[in-house]
Order: structure tokens, then C-alpha cells, then sequence
DNA sequence: GAGCTGCGCATTGTATACAACTTTGGCGCA
DNA sequence: TGCGCCAAAGTTGTATACAATGCGCAGCTC
């Protein structure tokens, strides 16, 4: 509480931020899947050692944002359409009960603060940060479900939030804007008022919305897997 | 291609393997809630370096198998009655729409696998061997979540399933019998059947009688956890 | 005698060294 | 010329060494 003058040298785990700084490139779309995540690379980036590098892919890997195999190395992970749609399904079952659970829970200070996300989404998107925009958008969600009070179903959400990101860096079709904030816009307005049906439903249908600008039947190629996809003749 | 005929010494993945022995461990009740796991204890039990042990132990950590203080170390998990709560609302939310999943799906062949393991649960229940009836309880309703064909789910049920594990090894009231095979019976008849809306009943029934044969209400006092008490002073 | 301070041990956090595997380039042979 | 094998380089898997933090006990002060 007192005075902190200057450096506080690695106060708290340096495997976490190393973690986190990876799942944030990857959720603000700067990593896209399937780019190989080499060791000691990262490890020259944030000048840590391999043994910190590892923990973090690790850490990554159990959540699914990255994929390892033994003696290849980790890459940033590559759902397949079915993934997707289990991402998708996972959550319509999940996030509406959560919504409802917000709703009935919500102080005040909660709503400030759902209301200073959608504030910093629109500031993103007007911005043109689309990356910084998406990333907000899943924050959103994984705010929601601190509200609930659900710590357990909350961290699954974290995870399917995580994965969606990936999902939508392959699958999202152009044609659909990423004009959700108007949904989050709505959904705070029915938590703020208390109103745990509404709330339910407009999760719901805000995941439907979501889940139909997806296009599934497209591959999941991306200009810097063709060289993946080549050699996908084995298994 | 061809022969193999010994010794494949390491051929897989070592660190996996101390986890699921650890986790073995847990499930059978034989490590109880709040037992510290030193690094070189269990390094020297499995001949493995620490560095083999410590990627075992945070990967248990990611699914609240164990908790890891910093510079602490790792202890097995403890839940509150809150968390316990928890596991079992996510798990009713999750393993009903499972169970009518499976019933949709399931092939002869699984139906034959389902069988098999509710007699490994008795013949194991008759021996007297309560810790390994539990595991295969649990690893019963993960091969359903496996036969549902729901990958992400079913890894969601699969950790909710080890912590239900914990929670029953603190929570579990003696008055109540483990005479839960005949639940799993029924669900397997429904299942077989292809009786969609009944196999989802008969789960949600299932753990609502699993639920009420916890006290909650107990603190998550085992013998081994006096000394950890008795330090509870602060926080 | 009670409480506090400082040292020493034990354990964890991180870095580095060594071993095993995968890949790739080139050379030889058909 | 094309196929296949071998070797060397690079990357990951594992073990060990060093640094830092926490814990406990002894001894001192009051």
C-alpha cells in the first residue's frame, strides 16, 4: 500500500505473462494457426529461458490454443470444423445459463464495468483494431461469467472464449460485419434491469447470430499453412 | 510396420504417465486432499527428474487435481463445499444432454463396453475395493461422454469428473451406500434402447442422488489435514 | 520466561548442459 | 536421372546445477 518507488524486478510468475502474452497475440489474431512456436525463439523474445517457454506452451496447449507433438515442437492451434462446431455447442449450453445467472447477480459496479468494455470495444472497432475489437468482444463473456459466480463453469468459458478466437480467424466469413456489440449492448441492458429471461434468451440467440456468420464448410487454409497442408498425406 | 517384438523402454510420454499415476493415485483415494507432493519425493518414486515431475504437476494443477502455491509447492486439492457445489451444477448442466447424445449414437460394440464396466464396478465393489469401484464410476460417465462423440464437452466432464473424485473423498456422508451401479444399469438399458429423452432423465436423476449424498455442510477436515488447519490462522 | 532477530536448512524457480529424435541436404548407386 | 540411404544440423526431451525464496530453530534481548 506504500510507496513502490521503482523496479520490482519479477515480482509475481513469469511463466504466466510469457503464457499470456502468447494467448494474446494469438487472440488478437497476430499468430495465426498453425504457426510453428520454436523454444528457443520465444525464449530470445522475452529473454527467459526454455524451462519458462515450455510451462507456458504447456499451459497453452491444455486450454487448446496450441497443439504439441512430442518431438516436433508446438504450434498455434488449427480447429478443425468439427472442433468448431463443438466450440460453438459448448457454449450455447453454457454461456445462456451464465447470462442468467449475471442478471440475477449484478451490482452496480458490475454494470460500470461491462459498460466500459462495450465502450472500449466500439473505441476498437472504430479504431480499426479489429484484432484489440475481438479480443474485448471475448472478455465481454468471460466478464459475464465472473459476474455469475461460477468459477468453475467460468474457466470453461475462458477456454471455449480462447478457442473461438481461433475458430473465427478461420472461419469467419467477410460478408458478416462484427457488429456484435450492438447483442452485448442489449444484453447488459437486460442484466442491469435484472431480467434473467431476457437475459438467457438474448445469449442465446446472440450465439446463433454468432455461430451463422461462421462458414464451416470452408478448409481451414490459411496462406501460411500450405506448406501443413502438404504434408497432411501421412497421419 | 514390422515386429516389435520387446522393450519399447520409453515410448512414449513420461511426464503423462507420472500424471496419470498421480492422478490414479488421487481418484482412488490413496493421496487425500491437502498432501503435499515434493518434487524430489515423487521424482525418486518414479525415477524421473524433477523436471518431468513439476510439468506432471502443473499439468494436474490445470485441472484442480492439485494446487501449486508459489514457492511452495504442490498439494492435492482440497474444494470447498463451494467448488463442490460447482462441480456438480456444471456436471448436471453438462452430462444429461450427454447421456441423450450417447443414447443417439451408441453403437452395439459400446453398449458392450458400458457393460464391461459396470461388472469391473461390482467385481470391484464386491472386493471390497472402494477406491477403484469410485474410478470406474467416474471413468464410466466419461466413456459415455466419449460415445456421445463430444470431444470438447467430454473433456470438460472428464475434469469435473476428477474433482468430483476429491469432493467425495471430503465430503461423502457414510450413511449413504455406493450403490450406484444400479443407476448406471439403467441408463446403459436406456442408452441401448436408443431412448433419447430417457437416458437424459435417468442422468439428470443420477446426480441429483449423487449430490444429495454429500454434506456440504461438513468443513473438508481429514485426519492428515490437522497440522494444514491449524496454520489457517491467517489468509 | 516471552518475543523477536538472524542464521541455516530445505524446497522451489530458473538456467544451462547433455541426450534423443526429426529433418534435411547431399552423396552414392542403380 | 531418380531413388534411397547416411550424416550433420537443428530442435525438442530430460537431467542437473545454480539462485532465490520460505521455514524453522537457536540464541539473544528485554
Amino acid at each position: 500500500m506504500s510507496a513502490m518507488p521503482i523496479s520490482t524486478p519479477k515480482p509475481q510468475d513469469v511463466t504466466q505473462k510469457v503464457a499470456d502474452a502468447l494467448a494474446l497475440a494469438i487472440h488478437e489474431h497476430r499468430l495465426a494457426p498453425g504457426t510453428k512456436l520454436g523454444e528457443d525463439e520465444i525464449g530470445e523474445i522475452y529473454n527467459v529461458s526454455r524451462t519458462v517457454v515450455r510451462a507456458a506452451l504447456q499451459s497453452l496447449a491444455h486450454v487448446q490454443l496450441v497443439e504439441i507433438q512430442r518431438n516436433k515442437g508446438a504450434f498455434v492451434a488449427s480447429p478443425t470444423p468439427r472442433e468448431a462446431r463443438e466450440v460453438f455447442e459448448a457454449r450455447a449450453l453454457l454461456e445462456p445459463r451464465t447470462a442468467r445467472s449475471a442478471a440475477s447477480r449484478a451490482t452496480p459496479h458490475d454494470i460500470e464495468i461491462l459498460k466500459d468494455h462495450i465502450a472500449q470495444e466500439h473505441a476498437a472497432m472504430d479504431a480499426g483494431d479489429n484484432g484489440r475489437a475481438l479480443n474485448l468482444s471475448g472478455r465481454f463473456h468471460i466478464e459475464l461469467a465472473r459476474i455469475a459466480d461460477q468459477d468453475t463453469i467460468g474457466r470453461f468459458i475462458e477456454t471455449l472464449i480462447a478457442r473461438s478466437s481461433l475458430v473465427i480467424a478461420l472461419y469467419w466469413r467477410r460478408e458478416s460485419a462484427l457488429c456484435e456489440s450492438h447483442a452485448h449492448h442489449a444484453l447488459v441492458q437486460s442484466i442491469a434491469d435484472g431480467d434473467e429471461q431476457n437475459a438467457e434468451e438474448l445469449m442465446r440467440s446472440h450465439l446463433v447470430d454468432l455461430n451463422s456468420a461462421l462458414d464451416l464448410r470452408d478448409r481451414p487454409v490459411q496462406a501460411q499453412n500450405l506448406r501443413e497442408l502438404l504434408q497432411t498425406t501421412a497421419e
